[in-house]
RNA sequence: GCGGAAGUGGCGGAACUGGUAGACGCGCUGGACUUAGGAUCCAGUGGGGCAACCCGUGGGGGUUCGAGUCCCCCCUUUCGCACCA
């Protein structure tokens, strides 16, 4: 091929067997420890961390491979820039996804998970990730665990681990308590049944107390924007006022208080509705109406969560009570409404519904008062009020009192404080965000370590006697008791009160997933100590994680939860940081030929397919090249073998550049030279940015250029190639290392430095346009002044024909392009 | 309905703060070497036109010497959230 000497022997494509290459060198690098950590030591710590996975069944899904492979390209570069890169991978292997999986195969998920991790670490090594595998976990280890319950008897002891008998997401089928987060579109989120409500003692977390915290520290955060949006989102503050609505003729009972962030419509507020759960609906229910409302409340009970959410018939019972509306003192109805929702704000609403959508139907169905107290700019305060009228930017209010005329924003402030002046009203910030319930009646999770105690009710498992040991038990298949599987085991959940002495009984609830994963990036760099979860020296060096890369996902839980996890260690003194990931990176989704992948499709790329097919190397150089690391992309496997094409070329490049004995020296072409230091630059500043397909790209032009001609490369031309490729592929890059006479692994090479001299061309094409239309290029000098440059354009016939009489203008971009205006 | 992201050749995708649209790769066309090639190498490849040129970044307006990029109005796709008061 390039070689000039005996063309037809030298005409056989040189190629390279990635199957060999890949097994010598991941043998190498176990055997030298080439991506072992010093965890004590290192001067340059840089954590590189990647979310874990989930070891399934099926086993690495591309899309774990991915982000692994993305997260491993920064981690080698900053290895390569000097830092001692820790990049540790373990499994989040506890959770109903396991115990669905064992119950549907009908074995324990104890056998199964050690089993599924064997597989994923083959996988895994086979990707060639810069793992050290000697700070894996498992969060089914009972040594990981001990530290998760741990974790929780730290929020208890701060207060912000509390028991409350509240209404769950109950699903009917994988017979559990879901959070709020697991319940989509009313749906269980793992088998999409609709979910239903119970009411049981659980556990939450009050996460809700650092929504202001959770949200403010969102502005200082290098993560990306999409994912800090969602946090925003989920966190949902709003500002509006509490109003107090008493009780007509019955002084005793408490106000009825409503949360809103439209005070300005109060004199609209023809009625009022309760959610069926509210605390004063049996109070308020009259004799009359107590037969009719104790049908509806038992309707709306039984009712699924996706009817209650998602229709639009509005439904409602009335009390037989009214309120008295404190803006202009009038009797209005009592209603109970399930459109109305327990979860939000206070649980109650003054209705509207002259100016609220939801309002305005109900007002229909029941033949309530409609009134205007809002006018749209513009509108005549006569205009027939056919829907509810949602007007803010310009719209002034009616029928309002002495509050009449004004615009909404002012009579907000206007009416908040008129109410609040007889104690009826003050501001109030409201969030969505709802405390964390971490109760799961399953089997495959860590035990909560609580004891439940006649004499001293729920008291804390001792510190020392960590962990709560899940045992093994045969029938862990869920019923729907409401209550865990270990509370069929009475030898195990038997035991004595830790205080008192006395007989308890354990919590036999475990811990939501969430919570192992709510604090893993803490443990790594402590892996195998075990009398701390974490150490402080070690902490202190690795934390906070400086690199975080996952998918979007996991935007709103995980992330949310880990944070609020840091947060409350931090105040506990265990932590010197209260956010745990300084930069964070959500990675793309991939699809597969322009369709989500999915089983059902039988479209799912198995990794271990194409590497045995193409090499790891060309595998993941390909997942990289495929789209934008942080948008994803879609797998083509008529691709892949153009980017097989590129590494055949660079072993053909390096084997011959070291075959011809082509001086290590400098290389003698100068378009050459530049374009390697082009590539050189180009390559270290797409790294950062996550920008892989625009660097590998990049090396593939530096390959044409090497390539154009016929000519042999030198190694000076290839050797810092190798060394830009290294992170995307990391065997041949060693081998072809090897090959070049370098000893010691490329990691520890070093980054290749490019001469900022040799980076700026000398001669430029610069644009010529004339009315802003390209009419040429001119080959020039790179500092060419205006006038040289409106001087050669000119001698140009095929853009002076454009050109007739004196230009109006010259707009001249130094290095760029020339417009002359006529 | 609300919120996010995105619409560029046959396809995946490039284009930093407005400045040569289509880098790189796949595919395709032609050629070389071949018993053969789904290997390798070379050349070409947005559309139209013999050409000079013209047209082209979802559609329509606008700002500008100049717009894929900025502004306004639509359309489409996609991902979250969703009776949130």
């Amino acid at each position: 091929m390039q070689s000039q000497t005996s063309p037809d022997t030298d005409k056989r494509p040189v190629e390279y067997d990635p199957g060999t290459v890949e097994e010598k060198w991941q043998q190498r690098w176990r055997e030298l420890s080439t991506n072992a950590t010093d965890i004590r030591g290192a001067d340059h710590p840089f954590y590189a961390l990647m979310m874990f996975p989930y070891p399934s069944a099926e086993g690495l899904h591309v899309g774990n491979l991915f982000a692994f492979v993305g997260n491993d390209i920064y981690g080698r570069f900053q290895r390569l820039q000097g830092h001692n890169v820790f990049e540790p991978l373990g499994y989040d292997a506890f959770g109903i996804h396991s115990e669905n999986y064992a119950l549907k195969v009908g074995v324990h998920p104890g056998k199964l998970i050690p089993e599924n991790i064997v597989n994923f670490r083959r996988q895994l090594e086979r990707a060639g990730l810069m793992v050290d595998w000697r700070y894996t976990l498992a969060t089914t280890d009972p040594e990981y665990y001990k530290w998760t319950q741990w974790v929780f008897l730290q929020l208890l002891k701060q207060g912000l681990a509390y028991r409350k008998k509240a209404a769950v997401n109950w699903c009917p089928s994988c017979k559990t308590v879901l959070a709020n987060e697991q319940v989509i579109g009313g749906r269980c989120e793992r088998c999409d049944t609709p979910v239903e409500q119970r009411f049981l003692e659980q556990w939450f977390f009050r996460i809700s107390a650092y929504a202001e915290r959770l949200l403010r520290n969102l502005d200082h955060l290098d993560w990306s924007e999409s994912t800090k949006t969602a946090q925003r989102n989920w966190i949902g503050k709003s500002e509006g006022a509490e109003i107090e609505f008493s009780i007509s003729g019955r002084q005793e009972v408490e106000p009825i208080r409503v949360f809103t962030t439209r005070p300005d419509p109060v004199f609209g507020a023809t009625y009022m509705v309760l959610a069926p759960e509210h605390s004063l609906v049996q109070t308020l229910t009259t004799d009359a109406q107590r037969g009719e409302l104790e049908a509806y409340l038992e309707r709306t009970a039984k009712r699924d969560v996706v009817a209650r959410k998602t229709s639009t018939e509005k439904t409602g019972v009335f009390t037989g009570s009214y309120a008295v509306n404190p803006a202009m003192g009038a009797d209005i109805p009592i209603w109970v409404s399930d459109y109305v929702l327990m979860e939000y704000g206070t649980g109650a609403i003054m209705a509207v519904p002259g100016h609220d959508e939801r309002d305005f139907e109900f007002a229909q169905a029941f033949k309530l008062p409609i009134v205007r107290v809002v006018l749209a700019e513009g509108e005549a305060p006569d205009a027939p009020l056919r829907s509810a009228v949602v007007a803010w930017d310009g719209a002034t209010l009616v029928n309002s009192g002495r509050f009449d005329g004004l615009p909404v924003e002012a009579a907000k402030r206007a009416i908040v404080s008129m109410l609040q002046e007889h104690g009826a009203a003050h501001p109030v910030v409201n969030y969505r965000l709802h405390d964390w319930c971490i109760s799961r009646q399953r089997y495959w999770g860590p035990p909560i370590p609580i004891i439940y105690c006649d004499k001293c009710g729920p008291v804390p498992v001792p510190e020392k006697d960590l962990p709560v040991i899940l045992p093994y038990v045969e029938d862990f298949k869920p019923d729907d008791s409401g209550v865990s599987p270990l509370a069929r085991h009475e030898d195990w959940y038997r035991v004595q009160c830790p205080q008192c002495g006395e007989m308890g009984r354990r919590e036999t609830d475990v811990s939501d997933t969430f919570l192992d994963s709510a604090w893993y990036f803490l443990r790594y760099p402590s892996v195998g100590l075990d009398d701390v979860p974490f150490d402080p020296d070690i902490t202190r060096k690795w934390l906070p994680v400086n690199s975080y890369i996952g998918g979007n996902e996991h935007a709103v839980l995980h992330l949310l939860y880990s944070r609020f996890v840091t947060m409350v260690l931090n105040e506990a003194g265990h932590l010197d940081f209260e956010e745990p990931y300084v930069r964070f990176r959500a990675h793309g989704l991939i699809i597969r030929n322009g369709a989500k992948m999915s089983k059902s499709r039988g479209n799912v790329v198995i990794p271990d397919e194409y590497i045995e097919k193409w090499g790891a190397d060309a595998f993941r150089t390909y997942l990289m090249f495929l789209g934008p690391f942080e948008e994803g992309g879609d797998f083509r496997d008529a691709s892949v073998s153009g980017v097989k094409r590129f590494l055949d070329r660079l072993w053909a490049s390096v084997v011959t550049a070291v075959e011809s004995g082509n001086g290590a020296g400098t290389s003698d072409a100068l378009d050459v030279r530049r374009k390697l230091h082009q590539t050189i630059r180009k390559v270290g500043e797409d790294i950062p940015r996550l920008s892989y397909n625009t660097a590998i790209a990049a090396m593939m032009e530096y390959m044409n250029t090497l390539r154009r001609g016929e000519r042999t490369p030198s190694r000076a031309e290839v050797e810092p190639l190798v060394q830009l490729v290294s992170p995307f592929a990391p065997h041949i890059a060693e081998e072809l290392w090897e090959k070049l006479g370098r000893r010691g692994s490329v990691l520890d090479a070093g980054w290749p430095a490019y001469d900022p001299a040799l980076v700026e061309e000398e001669m430029i094409e610069l644009a010529v346009q004339v009315n802003g239309k390209l009419r040429g290029r001119l080959h020039v000098p790179k500092g060419i002044a205006e006038e040289a440059a409106v001087a050669e354009a000119m001698r140009d016939g095929a853009i002076a024909k454009f050109v007739s009489g004196e230009p109006k203008k010259i707009v001249f971009v130094p290095g760029r392009l020339l417009n002359i205006v006529v």
